[in-house]
DNA sequence: AGTTTCGGTGAACACGCGTTCACTGAAACT
DNA sequence: AGTTTCAGTGAACGCGTGTTCACCGAAACT
């Protein structure tokens, strides 16, 4: 609860490094404690009981519960990025080039289950300048992708408009993947149906993909 | 603000008239109220202040706001399926049902656009009844559409299972269509690029469709 | 005409909120 | 050894919160 260490057992720590744990403290707090909400009805008071501080002292660390929001937005993309680097290292040349992307975003969500409930949750009820961020970061995963797709082979025919299309559909369905394991959770069975419709939809669109221009 | 009527000028008005008279409003106050947030982060007082009643009178219609959210859930899903049936009243032999469905949906949500968004937002965000109400309504849409494409010609080979997928890969589509076109107005230009997309995802699916079990 | 029903009132309760300010005390620097 | 820096303190402020209760007065019923 508190963040002070036991100062009979604790090493050394010099302040930086405190801070630092404050901090990391206080942005665990705030995505464990607007988890069963949102971040619209998270309090400073709320936020600094967890950590273990008195309310003033958050703003030794953030300026608004905002800028607190902006951080974990920061913080939460860079586990998405994370994953979407893992699927992107994965053999396209092989087969089951969907099931591994899945699995890969399957075990990132729940190794990361926090960080993909908030940009859920935020992405859609959050204070304006989160959203705005949140979207501008989807927006550039899905660039990202677009470009991913047109170095695969077979696609050299298709338009960079229809990329970007592509690619939304495609993020669209990962994010709604991602949403419906969170809600499932912790039941194995329905996130089992949850991954076998996911697979199946995946593969509609890419029958869709390779019959695009030629149909 | 006030929900009194002037007297000099109201006509009669029984008990029964007044009392679902300040039941709109304070549906009407919730729904604009909790627009720039959430449900989450919304307060009895500011929801009476905005209807022109003292906090305690809430109590006459609703016991508490949870119960109200759950209300303004029955009533926006009064306007989803509106829509669907607008949907799937258009011609099914006709070539521009893609166009028209889209159309059917853009017309929807800007005309009902608080309700559309109020599901938006608290599906992900709400208090945990209302996103499990949001949720089970979604899943009674995506079977009543699954049960109207079995009824399309052509796809007899199709395994329900495989219909109940595809369903749910195009209502996911709409409910990010619908979204888009939310955070995106009043820009038409954008809202323009975002129909374009809907449309070429809607085709692509399409594509895909019509080549399952055939590839 | 007399009585009941009930939507709306207003005071009061204990508590949580964000923010301010002067402060403490140990770490970090000179 | 002496000074500065600064994360964390704790009291105080004015306001908003949900909920309770006894009360009012007009509509509705008998």
């Amino acid at each position: 609860m508190t963040v002070m260490p036991d100062p009979s057992t604790a090493p050394p720590e010099s302040r930086g490094e405190r801070k630092e744990r404050t901090r990391r403290a206080i942005l665990d707090a705030a995505l464990a404690l607007c988890e069963e909400s949102s971040m619209a009805a998270l309090s400073l008071r709320q936020v600094a009981k967890e950590v273990g501080i008195v309310p003033t002292a958050f703003y030794r660390h953030f300026e608004s519960l905002e800028s607190l929001g902006l951080a974990l937005v920061d913080e939460s993309f860079v586990s998405l990025r994370a994953m979407l680097r893992d699927v992107r290292r994965s053999d396209p040349s092989h087969e089951d080039i969907i099931d591994g992307s899945i699995q890969t975003l399957v075990d990132h969500v729940h190794a990361q289950r926090s960080h993909f409930a908030f940009i859920a949750r935020e992405r859609a009820a959050g204070p304006p300048l989160v959203r705005r961020a949140i979207r501008h970061e989807i927006e550039l995963c899905e660039r990202e992708l677009a470009t991913d797709l047109a170095r695969l082979p077979g696609n050299e025919s298709w338009s960079s408009e229809d990329l970007q299309v592509l690619a939304n559909l495609m993020v669209m369905a990962m994010v709604a993947t991602a949403e419906a394991i969170l809600a499932a959770s912790p039941r194995p069975e329905i996130e089992q149906q949850i991954i076998e419709t996911a697979r199946t939809q995946l593969r509609m669109v890419l029958v869709g993909a390779v019959n695009w221009r030629s149909s």
